[in-house]
Formats: C-alpha cells, sequence, structure tokens
DNA sequence: AATCAATAAGTGATTAGATCTCTTGTCGCC
DNA sequence: GGCGACAAGAGATCTAATCACTTATTGATT
C-alpha cells in the first residue's frame, strides 16, 4: 500500500510535470488526494526521501529533488566516511569514469560538448570553494552521462553524493586558496580529448585526474608526504 | 528525529548481535523503547526497509535483512526491468566484474576459496531453478566480496538485487530443463584460476561467462539468433 | 528610506489510542 | 493422521488534535 503511494506520488509528479526544486501540494492535501491518513502518506513520502526523489523541509514543503528513477541510490543511513572507505570509492571512480570518458569520446554530441564546456570554464574561475566543487561534480556527471551507460553514471552520481553530504557542512563562502590550476589543466585536456573523439587520451587524462586525488587523500593516511 | 530513530534501530541489531533472518521487537515495543509514537516510528522503519536493513511483514513480524551497511542500494521503486537496461546493467558488470576477480585472485584467503568451491559445487547439482540461480549468485558476490574492494562488490550486489526482485515471481518448484553445462565450466575455469592465482586468467574467464549472459539476453531483442 | 525585529500564517512533525487485516500456531473434529 | 476453524499476535491504517519550524509580512527603529 505504501508501496503504490510512493509510486503514485511519483506518477503525480510526472503528470504534473514537476522539475527539481519545484514544490507538491502539502502533506495533507497529498494524503486527500490519494485517500489515506497523513501518517500512511508520511510513510511513503520517507521513502521517497531515502530514494532521493523529494526533499521534504520542515515548516517549508515538500519538493521535488530527482524526475528520474535511479537503478541504485546512495544510502542515506550510511554514517561518517572513513579515509579508507574513500580511498575505496576512488579505486572504484579509478576503473569506471576512465571508462565512461572513453566511451564518451566515441557517442557525445554537441549539445553535451557545449555544457561541458561551459562548466570546465565555470570551474577555472569559481571563487567560492563550494561553488567550485558543485562545478567539478557536474564536470564528473556530465561526462558520465555522456557514455551512454546510465548505470554506470548513475553508480557515479551515488558514490560523489556520499561525499557531497559532507560537503553541505562546509561554509559556503569559504574562499578557494590552494593552486587548482593543475584540476583546471587536466579539466581542459579532458574536454579537448571529447572533442576529438580520442578515447583513449580521454581515458588516460580522467585516470590521471582521479589518479591526483587519489593520492591527495591517500596522503592524509601517511602525512609525511 | 526519525532520522534518528532509524540509527537507533541499527544500533540496536548491533549491540543485540541480531543477524539476517532474526526478529525484532514488535513496531509497538520499539515505538515504546525509543518512546516515540508509533506512526513515528514507523517512518524510520520504512527507511530501513528502503534501504534493505529490514523486512516488514504484514503479520508476522519485523525481519533483519543485511546488517552491514552499503554505500549504495538498489532503488525498490524502480518499476520493471526493461530488455535495455538489463544490457547496461550487464554492460556494467563486464567492467567491474572481471576486474574485481582479477583482484580477488591476488588477495583471496583459503576460507572464502573453500566457500567458492562449494558454492560451485552447489550450482552444478542443484535441481530447482531457484536454487540454482541463488547459488549462482553467491558464486558472483562471493568473488567480488573476496577483491578486497567493499565498493564495488556491493555496487555489483546491488545490480544483481535488482533483477532477484523479479525473480521471487519464479514458481520455486520450476525444474531447470536447459543445459547449463557451459555455465559450469566457466565456473569451474574461474575457480581454477583464482586458486592458482592467476589473475589474468581469472579476468578473461569472467569476461567470458558474463559475456555468454549478455549475448543470450540480446538475442531477445533481435530473436532470429 | 533602509534595516531589523516581532508576528502570524502555512506546513511539516509528532502524538494517542482505537480499529482493521493478515499471519501463524493450535486445537479439535473428521 | 490430516485438515479446517479459531484465536492470539503483529503489522497497517485511521482520526484529529497539538507541537515546531519556516517564511513572508508588517511595523518600529535608526
Amino acid at each position: 500500500m505504501s508501496n503504490q503511494l510512493a509510486n503514485g506520488v511519483v506518477e503525480l509528479i510526472r503528470q504534473r510535470e514537476l522539475g527539481p526544486g519545484d514544490r507538491l501540494p502539502t502533506a495533507r492535501e497529498l494524503a486527500e488526494t490519494f485517500e489515506v491518513a497523513t501518517p500512511t502518506m508520511r510513510e511513503a513520502l520517507r521513502r521517497l526521501q531515502a530514494t532521493g526523489v523529494i526533499d521534504i523541509r520542515h515548516g517549508s514543503g515538500i519538493y521535488v529533488r530527482r524526475t528520474e528513477q535511479r537503478l541504485v541510490v546512495p544510502n542515506p543511513g550510511y554514517g561518517e566516511l572513513e579515509t579508507f572507505t574513500i580511498l575505496q570509492i576512488l579505486d572504484a571512480r579509478l576503473l569506471v569514469e576512465p571508462h565512461l570518458a572513453e566511451l564518451a569520446a566515441r557517442n557525445i554530441d554537441s549539445i553535451a560538448l557545449a555544457k561541458i564546456e561551459r562548466v570546465v570554464q565555470q570551474a577555472a574561475n569559481e571563487v567560492r570553494i563550494r561553488d567550485y566543487l558543485e562545478s567539478n561534480v557536474r564536470f564528473h556527471t556530465l561526462i558520465a552521462r555522456a557514455s551512454g551507460n546510465l548505470v554506470l553514471a548513475q553508480f557515479i552520481e551515488s558514490l560523489i553524493e556520499l561525499y557531497s553530504v559532507e560537503l553541505d557542512q562546509v561554509d559556503p563562502n569559504l574562499k578557494l586558496v590552494d593552486g587548482r590550476s593543475a584540476d583546471n589543466a587536466v579539466h581542459q585536456e579532458i574536454y579537448t580529448a571529447l572533442t576529438s573523439g580520442n578515447g583513449r587520451a580521454a581515458r588516460d587524462a580522467m585516470a590521471r585526474h582521479l589518479q591526483t586525488a587519489r593520492q591527495s587523500v591517500s596522503s592524509r593516511l601517511v602525512p609525511d608526504s
């Protein structure tokens, strides 16, 4: 029952053509619409929240978070990420993302390419650290999507979201200080490889990019670097 | 709040050392224990159900499903899997599992090796189709776990669970008819490669194994094969 | 005029206890 | 010995009121 309710709400989002950020009817109204009591509706809403479909904000309302139903979703109950786990996540990304970059170099269309170019520019010019990281995330997800394999792309997005959760704690006005010019150079390199359809180059550049990140995390374990 | 409740129940499972299949206290008792009303507790339980931690059976009770918290979980709200999506899942497994098999060949210990041997034997002798498929699943998850990369192993498990959901519909007494001797041979081959620590051979055999599955699904699209 | 603080309306969060439905084990009949 | 009815246990849902948080508005202060 609570299952059908959840599907019903998803269907309602689809029918009304609501997009991310749009507000849904109030919980009471939804309950009334589906002819159930509010606690019952809330159970269904909790599931949709757990799977990343909606966002429930106390006192404010219920908002669409994602319209696409993913095959796999990040576990909202997973606690703090230990350094060892972050390394394993990066190992996973190191296997998958270079592969996706190579596929993307073969499949990408001009629209996606333009989006990536824009995001590379943004990342290079961002001042606030949170905006910079956000652009960075978009860069990776855009490439993953461009590969054509939705399953792997959603997996990568889920992995990235796992640390984005902790990222929300970061002061949004914090300024970037350390040089990230190296990152920007590699971004540019990957973009160029995608443009020219050079799969091998895209794969290698992406692998180097992630390897850098992995080493930076790895040095936390052995701080004498 | 419903968040802390969910964590509290997980903690309770840990403290009481409950394992998969064990029954939890009744919903009313849980609510009382955490000093909340039953609908509030139910919201938390729904989330744990959505993330695969517990199993709620109407009229029967609440049962532990998995004690380990996964980084990613299969989306319970995902509908029927279309053939195209199944192919993309197999493409994903085709990237990840040969890699994990190779890692496993290097890292595996004798205990895990013994478990795999047993499961290979079981799969070869199973009569009922559901038991056979279950052994098959265990074979793949055991190898994925033996790789040492939990993140990728959990991803593979999640992908497999996505079609296992539909598998529950299969009549448990259905008998196997078609020859699966080819599967068994490859299982044996992978097992041998793991035993001898031959990573390359393990990778190749796993890739061929999955490729076979992919072609079998692919032929559904173009039935003139 | 601009800014900030108090306020009120809207909305999610939680509560209590009663009732319904489903599962499962048991008891008794055949 | 087996099968069906029954009863106890447990999850599912409901009702309706109250609490808590957000947000926009309004009015006072500077």
